[in-house]
DNA sequence: GTTCATTTTTGAACTCGGTACGCTTTTGAG
DNA sequence: CTCAAAAGCGTACCGAGTTCAAAAATGAAC
């Protein structure tokens, strides 16, 4: 009754499941695209029933997006060094992912990220998941925002900063994987990183000025 | 077979029955809640079968959403007189929305208007399709500054500045939404959109400055 | 090694959104 | 009135996701 810290044979095995779930769905869905593949015959290959496979992964989509979780800036925002400012914290962020890509979402090999990226990109469905990923990633930064000292409440401005942030970032990653997909190698994509990070935060910092305004 | 202009009965007819179809959803959904709706139970209401129900509206979320596709940022610049400019045209525009709430969806009554928006505020799905919703508009945003003169291929700033300007949009929609909802008049609402839009649209216009960046 | 509670897995039936197919009814043009 | 097109209908179907009770695996105590 009392669990013990001991991991156990049982911890084992459930991680070892989860991964041939995921390596499963993920062999298929690069063989055929997600949109082309039913969560039974994922359950099949896995050799698992159809509810086991719901209690790992709560919908089909997350087989493919749970990894893709990372790289959320509303943590970064808040666990910066002191004396940091939070678009600084970003632009730093988003300059060292340029120079390294593949530092980003860990998952193995090149090639592997290339494959998973052109899943995703390959579905509406997926990228409308990305979407809605990014919305919850805008509320969280809205939060850490509006908790920075000297912010009153009431005062929509972290909410409308964290919505320019996020929509530049997505845009940003939307470059990238392209890149990746059309380039086929991280290097390319992380020039092309390297080529937009700097102009988008100037444009987030000074402003679109009369750009677009005249 | 040739189509006459006549406006014949089938074509009253069809409206007939899709205002039919608009109005038993509404009325179910204000009773219990979109997700507590099941489409039989709408085409029931609406004595149609499911199969025309899905005729007339391709999704349920549909049956909601579609009547909120107005107030799309990308015709709105792409059809502005000469002389002025893109962000100058939006700014003007939600300038007069919050002098005239209503103004923009036309639904009907300010009573429907709320109850409409409550059914929206309440169910986690159509907010995500809203989202959707805004994303198409940001890429046909994007798609009309990248044709402005004097913007070379490649430039990501039209998609940098679509993302910044749909993402403020964005927030101010939903603050006026809430706020709609909550205060229970189009003139509240209309009160905290001119509160906010200027200081939204400066924002974009000058940038973030050393708001967040030190 | 046996016992027994707890956890995990499983199959089958179910709900709901959405589609395919074939059929009947309604409409409008000649 | 005739006839082709359009609209509606019923039913069966698909896939994602849930429910539930029964079966299997695990681990701890003896």
């Amino acid at each position: 009754m009392v669990m013990a810290e001991h991991e156990g044979l049982r911890e084992r095995k459930k991680r070892q499941t989860k991964l041939t779930i995921e390596e499963a769905a993920m062999r298929l869905f690069v063989e055929r695209g997600f949109d082309n593949v039913t969560v039974v015959e994922i359950a099949e290959a896995a050799q698992v029933a159809k509810v086991t496979l719901f209690k790992y992964f709560p919908t089909k989509e997350s087989l493919v997006l749970d990894p893709a979780a990372g790289d959320n800036p509303a943590p970064i925002v808040a666990a910066r060094p002191p004396g940091t400012s939070p678009l600084g914290v970003l632009r730093a962020h988003y300059r060292a992912l340029a120079a390294d890509p593949g530092g980003g979402p860990a998952l193995g090999t090149e090639e592997r990220v290339i494959k998973w990226m052109r899943v995703i990109m390959e579905s509406p469905a997926l990228l409308a998941g990305m979407h809605r990923l990014l919305d919850q990633q805008r509320d969280e930064l809205a939060c850490v925002l509006a908790a920075e000292p000297g912010v009153e409440p009431g005062d929509l401005t972290p909410q409308l900063v964290a919505a320019q942030v996020t929509g530049v970032i997505l845009m940003l990653k939307a470059g990238f994987y392209q890149a990746l997909v059309a380039g086929g190698s991280l290097a390319e994509a992380g020039a092309y990183l390297a080529r937009n990070v700097e102009h988008a935060f100037d444009l987030l910092e000074h402003g679109i000025g009369d750009l677009y305004t005249r």
